[in-house]
Parts: structure tokens; C-alpha cells; sequence
DNA sequence: GTTTCCCTTAAAGTTAACTTTAAATTTTAA
DNA sequence: TTAAAATTTAAAGTTAACTTTAAGGGAAAC
């Protein structure tokens, strides 16, 4: 089965200029061409660009990904920098999953509070609740968010890969 | 307590510049300044910087959280608007956090998939190994990973707060 | 056949979030 | 009191990842 980059567009939901940006920056090194120059997609090909997604989401910059390509196309002798890639993804990864669950406490906070502001008419009226009416989960929340600091919510994604 | 923008920087480690920016962005309207127009941090400044980071972290832009201290300062009347811009973040940060955990599952099976062939001395030797030889969990990830689409990893973070 | 897509490239433009620079002022330490 | 260190501003520069534009070529629908 082949596919025009019109298809694998559509496919990916992927601009057919990301595309190309990609096939440009040698992220498609596999994807072969027709008569006319016209790029012949196959199916291993939608699978090479799930896992360029993928490494984009956990955080890759492009030439990361490209010095991944590069060194898969060297073949077995790369086999330890690339797993050491993947293992230091995972663990920026993981972290950035620790990262967006503060996040959400603080959000999950929020949202509480402005129901009760929304409820009570006003957030002075929320600040002066005693700390009865105020939920055992809400409180615990509150309490964590307080021994935040502001690196907690930051990314760690940015390694120098290699 | 009062602090200058290198104490700030120190603590919570952004760059002074980049406090300065926020500041011109307007991220910073309580700020005080002395009498040479040296600014003078408070406690409270360190937890707005909190809240900026997690808003940040969140995925929303400079520009939406400027939006969202020009409805604090508005005051009660906005705590609808506000309201909705907590929901709407915490549905964003849900879905990230989903889509970095698919993001990991694929991480997971490509550091058991060079382990593997590190062990056997090349690539071609784990693609052949029979599934007999590949752990449960291992054949559950495999599987999970072939179900996903490109999007599926996509971040969904980028949304029109308001 | 021709018109209309869809494809191609190269090159320029865009955007967000800083970062750097330069020049001036203020504060702090000796 | 003076020198060094930290602060101020405005403005220009940087970076990554696209996105858009322009100009052209080949195949399919009518």
C-alpha cells in the first residue's frame, strides 16, 4: 500500500508542509519517490512517524530525533547510544508526568475554589472559610501546593541526547 | 519580608531577565517598587511566580495569564471567566498527562527492545524472537503501541482560554 | 485537450518566549 | 567618598518548529 503525503496528511493529521519540513531535515530518510520525484509513503513509514511523534512529545528536539535516525542507520554497532536515548527520555518523561501531576493539584485547587467563590458570591468569601467547611481531600491539596516550589511545575524534557 | 530580583532569582531560580519580562508582560502588577524604582518582592510575589509557573506548565501562553490577572484584578465580577479558565486547564493537563503516558508505554517497550538487543548482539536478532520469548507485559505494550494513532501523543495543551 | 488538482522546491516569514546588549542609575561595601 | 556590584530601561538578537509564498511540473476529470 502506498500513500501520497496527501494521504499521510490526512492519515496523521500532520500538515503535508510539516511533512516535508520533516522529509527536510532528514527525519524520512526511508520514504521512497515515484517518477515525477513525488514521495511514495508506505506503511513503515506511518510507523516511523508515530515514533517521531512520540519522541517529539517526550520532549526531542528534531536533531535529536535526526541523530536517532543517524545512528539507526549505522545499524548494531549504535546499539548502546540509542538505548541509553531511550532511557533517558523515559526518565525525562517520567518526570515531566510528576511535574504536570502538581500541576493539577494546583489546578484540581482552583476549580474548587472558584466553585465556591461562584457559590458564596465572592473570593473573600472563600479565604475566610474555616477550615471545618473546607474538604479533608481540598485541605490536603492546599497543603501540598504550599510546599511546592516553582522548579516543581517546571519541565525537565530539555537533554542533551546522546 | 522584602526581596530584590536577584533574591527572587535565586529562589526560584527563573533568570532576573526573564522576571523583568514577565513584569513588562504584565505578570507582575503587584510588584512594588523603592525609591530608585528597585523592585521589591514580597511573599505573595513568590506565589504569584508559583501560580505563573504552573499556569505556564499548564500550557498556557504569557498572553492568557496576563488575561487571567486582568480578571483578578477586575475582581468578583470575572469569577465566572476564571472559573471556566481553571476547568479548561485542568481538562488540557488531564490529556497531556494521557498522552505522556502513551508517550512512556512506547518509551518502556523501545528500553526493553535494546536491552534485548544489546543482549543478543543486534536488532535483527530481538524483531526474530518468538513471542513465546517476550514477557506479558512486554506483548501487552506491543500491542497497546500498534493500537495508536500519531495523534495520540500529540499534546492538546493549546486552547483559546477565555 | 485543457483545466484543475496535487505534487515539487527554495526561500522568506511567523511566533513565542526568552536572552543579550548597552547605557545609565542606584545601592552596598570598603 | 569612591569603587564595585546590582539594578534599571529599551531595543535588538536568538531559537525552534513550523508556515507561507512563489513558481513550476505531472496526472486525473471533464
Amino acid at each position: 500500500m502506498l500513500y501520497t503525503i496527501g494521504d499521510v496528511s490526512e492519515k496523521t493529521g500532520l500538515p503535508a508542509p510539516t511533512l516535508r519540513y520533516y522529509d527536510k531535515e532528514g527525519l524520512l530518510p526511508f520514504v521512497n519517490r515515484g517518477n515525477g520525484g513525488i514521495r511514495k509513503f508506505q506503511d513503515t513509514d506511518l510507523e516511523w512517524l508515530r515514533l517521531i511523534e512520540c519522541l517529539k512529545a517526550s520532549g526531542l528536539q528534531i536533531k535529536d530525533i535526526k541523530r536517532y535516525i543517524d545512528l539507526f542507520i549505522q545499524g548494531d554497532t549504535t546499539i548502546q547510544e540509542r538505548r541509553k536515548m531511550f532511557y533517558d527520555q523515559k526518565e525525562c518523561v517520567e518526570e515531566d508526568i510528576k511535574a504536570l501531576q502538581n500541576t493539577l493539584d494546583m489546578l484540581t485547587y482552583k476549580c474548587w475554589f472558584y466553585d465556591m467563590a461562584l457559590e458564596l458570591g465572592s473570593v473573600e468569601a472563600v479565604k475566610n472559610l474555616p477550615d471545618s467547611e473546607i474538604p479533608e481531600k481540598i485541605r490536603k491539596l492546599k497543603a501540598k501546593i504550599n510546599r511546592m516550589h516553582v522548579s516543581s511545575c517546571q519541565k525537565k524534557s530539555i537533554v542533551k541526547a546522546g
